[in-house]
RNA sequence: GGGGGCAUGGCUCAGUUGGUUAGAGCGCUCGCUUCACAUGCGAGAGGUCGAUGGUUCGAGUCCAUCUGUCCCUACCA
């Protein structure tokens, strides 16, 4: 009994059963098999807070096709799953679902929070994986993982253990970037610049021996309770008497000195600088040269603290607006300018960081970014588009250490013990109960761990690292990263300087970079805006094919891209277009053919399309290995529709109609490139081209996801024949562009002479000229001479169709005429390359053969043409 | 301040190491309810590939400068 498909493509009817059935069988599995080579993706592994948005669409499409594309070819496909604990999102998540019910974390205590932090990652932790699944994605859901659980964390103290042993961690006060409404620390990485709208509020501050004063400007005025010196330049003659004296600090009863450092810029403003060592980077550097006090001014939320007297309890802003409107008062203001500068904000909340000293753990990073750059520079790890790397040196090249303690609950606990007693510290990846210097009893540091510690051994700690596994032996390194750009510096940077630190191999050999998904008119797509399209919206009405199509197509690595319904449209119509070749073939597929076979006679039509199949396969394969992704799909794209539905299929039809084995053997062509092109589209399009799978006879083969990605056949390699039919293919064109020309009905048919040194070729396709060019029969002959006729000319033969009573002789003359100046301007082209002796001397000789031969064939034609107009 | 992307028909974009007449989708015009598909079929119009200069036998493609635009990065108070 023959399956029939719907009349219409409607992908809602099977892409959820098509995606069970692959995990019941265990397609996504991948086994460790020596046979095999492993080819690795492990997913940037999405936030448990987060849901499918066109990012991720777009990055795990990608993989998606990668990996089933490698698993086609045999190899152990590994993709590994997993979700992200997102520290400090997921903190603020649950902080506020707290603040609901009027509660704090102080409230409930660190077990109370992080009870609840996992009752939430339970809850909505399967949320994202289960929107992957809706795309497709062929993720090994046996090997899922999470950076919280046990082997991750396992890894994260191994390494932690390791860096810090070997002086790569250290603990130290330091000025770093502290966000006030997540009251934690963040990395500089963390740090966003926005432009913002502020001032220049030019201060007097007097010298203490009353002699004057000096001039300053400063952009954040409150800080000034924090000042603990005044810096110039220390070759600024303007100044240089100055250096050594003292200033009263206005508004407080402090002196502080005025000193020379040569970070001051003596352009720039009035060339005095106040020095905030607490709150500033450049003064705490600076305050460290000259061993000036640091006086943190605030509190842990931005808020003045009780060093600041009457602002005591103020927020930082409206302490500005005081401190301004006192110092006006007193005669310390001497004027306002307005000024724009670049403001550092929190990348999860947006508040304005706020620099601030304090106790926090750090990575050195000058000794691993070295080798990390190496990696990038010799080739063992390529970026995808190329010019990445230089991005990445950028930043590797200019790095500073990472701040990596967070004050927060929801993440990896640094495993560092203090002693209550003689405050001796211990590192230890085992928990520490009594201090081993004193026996005391100890406390855990309170911090956790920046989220992307953990990402950054992803690659390896998914794998089973520390341990020796066969898995890591196996498919580690990994093969392929793909990520945004966006994320470089978070990420992939840290990856690679950790994999080379802790594996001592890069770990993984390409990065394929992909841009942005923006919205319809190229804006970026945020929550703020409200202009995010909701990928599995898109699903619902369109398919995940339909998406995933849009999102392939066109799309060049490292660019961003628009999203657009239209687009997602056509990928549906194509779909719909797919469906339909394939309802043809099984509308008339012969019982007796099981599997995809072909037949012992080939026609002049068969052997072009098997050609034209054969250069699909071997260009897309190579598209694929370099990653031109969007070039390979309009390739097969081209193919279904240009090639195959558009020619194929309707020259198949009047072999159809003549039934028996002329049928039967257009049938099993049919069948035959159908299977390779759905191979071929597979993993672009994995359910429509699997449900195809599925209704035909496939030879029991059950699966499309296993069965064998096509190779370049040179048995299938008839450039003769597939030259020779293209030939009827412009003969074709030719006919029913004048019939449209003259405004033929199609159903006037009228007989066709064709002209030509081979009348063995056209005489064949006599039923082809007549389904495709509305013709009633056809004739060939090395000669014609027709008093009035219609008259094409192509390269390959002149053709006339005596359509008598629409034949209009002037008409006719001036569109030859038209043809021939054409004709004409391209042999003068051709010819003047001809000519040129450069071109014929360096010039490579398949080039030069090519231009004789286009020469050659429009000569001809001007003779037919010219024929014609004679004729005439 | 430094670095980078983009600029190709009305719109959105491809264009793989420089080599036929620069492609696609959408839109537009004309003609088609042709027995897979109107989510379709056939035909067509529309581009001096941002500007200038250079390298080359040959440039949308490589180099330089410029213009417009977007982004990344940086401690100028």
């Amino acid at each position: 009994m023959k399956k029939e498909l719907d009349k219409a493509y409607d992908p809602k009817q099977f892409e959820d059963r098509i995606y069970r059935m692959w995990r019941e069988k265990g397609c996504f599995h991948a086994e460790v098999d020596p046979q095999k080579e492993p080819y690795t993706i492990v997913i940037p592994p999405p936030n448990i807070t987060g849901q499918l948005h066109m990012g991720h669409a777009l990055d795990n499409t990608l993989q998606d096709i990668l990996i089933r594309y490698r698993r086609m070819q045999g190899y152990s496909a590994l993709w590994v799953p997993g979700v992200d604990h997102a520290s400090i999102a997921t903190e603020a998540k649950i902080v506020e679902a707290m603040k609901e019910e009027g509660l704090t974390k102080e409230d409930v205590g660190r077990e109370g929070f992080l009870s609840r932090a996992w009752e939430w990652k339970e809850k909505y932790g399967t949320r994202i994986t289960d929107q992957l699944k809706k795309m497709g994605s062929s993720l090994d859901w046996d090997r899922e993982r999470f950076t919280m659980d046990e082997g991750c964390s396992e890894a994260v103290k191994e390494v932690f253990v390791r860096l810090y042993n070997e002086g790569l961690i250290y603990r130290g006060e330091r000025i770093i970037n502290w966000c006030p409404h997540c009251k934690t620390s963040i990395s500089d990485a963390e740090v966003e610049y926005e432009e913002q709208a502020g001032h220049f509020w030019h201060l007097r501050y007097p010298l203490s021996d009353g002699s004057g004063s000096v001039e300053l400007a400063t952009t954040r005025p409150e800080t000034m309770l924090g000042d603990t010196a005044v810096a110039v330049n220390p070759d600024d003659g303007r100044y240089r008497h100055l250096v050594g004296k003292m200033l009263r600090l206005p508004l407080t009863d402090r002196e502080i000195p005025i000193v020379a450092d040569s970070y001051v810029d003596m352009e720039f403003g009035t060339g005095v600088v106040k020095i905030t060592p607490a709150h500033d980077p450049n003064d705490f550097e600076v305050g460290l040269r000259h061993h000036l006090p640091v006086i943190n001014i605030m509190t842990e939320d931005a808020h003045m603290n009780g060093l600041c007297g009457v602002y005591t309890g103020l927020d930082r802003y409206e302490a500005r607006k005081r401190i301004v409107a006192d110092l006006d008062a007193q005669g310390y203001l001497v004027r306002v300018e307005d000024h724009t500068h670049n403001v550092g904000t929190c990348y999860r909340c947006g508040s304005v960081v706020e620099p601030r000293v304090s106790k926090q753990w750090f990575v050195k990073m000058e000794p691993l970014a070295k080798p990390a750059i190496d990696c990038v520079r010799n080739g063992d790890v390529k970026f995808i588009p190329e010019r990445f790397d230089k991005v990445y040196f950028n930043w590797m090249e200019n790095i500073r250490d990472w701040c990596i303690s967070r004050q927060l609950w929801w993440g990896h606990r640094i495993p560092a013990y203090y002693c209550d007693a003689c405050g001796e510290m211990t590192v230890s990846k085992d928990a520490v109960t009594a201090c081993p210097k004193c026996g005391a009893p100890v406390h855990q540091d309170e911090d956790t761990l920046d989220t992307w510690f953990s990402s950054a051994l992803w690659p390896f700690s998914t794998l089973g690292w520390p341990e020796k596994t066969p898995e890591f032996d196996y498919f580690y390194p990994t093969s392929t990263l793909v990520t945004g750009y966006d994320i470089i510096f978070f990420w992939v940077a840290r990856m690679i300087f950790s994999g080379l630190k802790y594996t001592g191999k890069p770990p993984f050999h390409t990065v394929f970079i992909h841009g942005i998904v923006r919205d319809e008119q190229g804006r970026k797509m945020s929550k703020s805006l409200g202009n995010g399209i909701d990928p599995l919206e898109v699903i619902d009405r369109y398919g995940a094919d339909a998406l995933r199509f849009m999102l392939a197509t066109g799309n060049s690595p490292g660019n961003d891209m628009r999203y657009s319904e239209e687009k997602v449209k056509s990928s549906r119509n194509f779909a719909n277009k797919l469906w339909n070749a394939c309802r043809f073939i099984m509308m008339n597929l012969s019982d007796e053919i099981t599997e995809a076979s072909l037949p012992d006679v080939l026609t002049v039509e068969d052997k072009w399309v098997l050609s034209r199949f054969n250069d699909v396969v071997k260009e897309m394969t190579e598209n694929l290995d370099k990653f031109e992704l969007g070039i390979a799909l309009s390739k097969i794209y081209d193919f279904i529709w240009d090639v195959y539905c558009d020619w194929y299929i309707e020259l198949s039809k009047p072999r159809m109609q003549a039934g028996g084995e002329t049928a039967e053997n257009a049938q099993k062509v049919l069948l035959y490139v159908m299977q390779g092109m759905l191979k071929l589209l597979h993993p672009f399009m994995p359910f429509i081209t699997e449900e195809i799978w599925q209704v035909l006879p496939t030879g029991g083969q059950d699966t499309i996801m296993l069965a064998d990605w096509p190779v370049y056949d040179d048995g299938l390699c008839f450039a003769q024949e597939a030259a020779d039919f293209e030939k009827v293919i412009s003969a074709i064109r030719g006919i029913r562009n004048r019939r449209a020309e003259m405004n033929v009905p199609p159903s006037k048919k009228a007989k066709v002479y064709i002209e030509t040194r081979e009348p063995q070729l056209f005489g064949q396709m006599g039923a082809f000229f007549e389904r495709l060019a509305g013709a009633s029969a056809i004739e060939t002959a090395a000669s014609y001479s027709f008093e009035s006729a219609v008259t094409v000319v192509t390269d390959a033969a002149r053709i006339f169709i005596p359509l008598d009573d629409l034949i209009d002789k002037d008409k006719e003359r001036a569109r030859l005429v038209k043809e021939q100046a054409a004709v004409q301007r391209d042999i003068e082209a051709v010819s003047k390359k001809l000519s040129n002796e450069g071109f014929l001397a360096k010039a490579p000789q398949n080039v030069v053969e090519q231009e004789k031969e286009k020469l050659s064939r429009h000569q001809e034609r001007l003779a037919k043409i010219e024929e014609s107009l004679k004729a005439l």
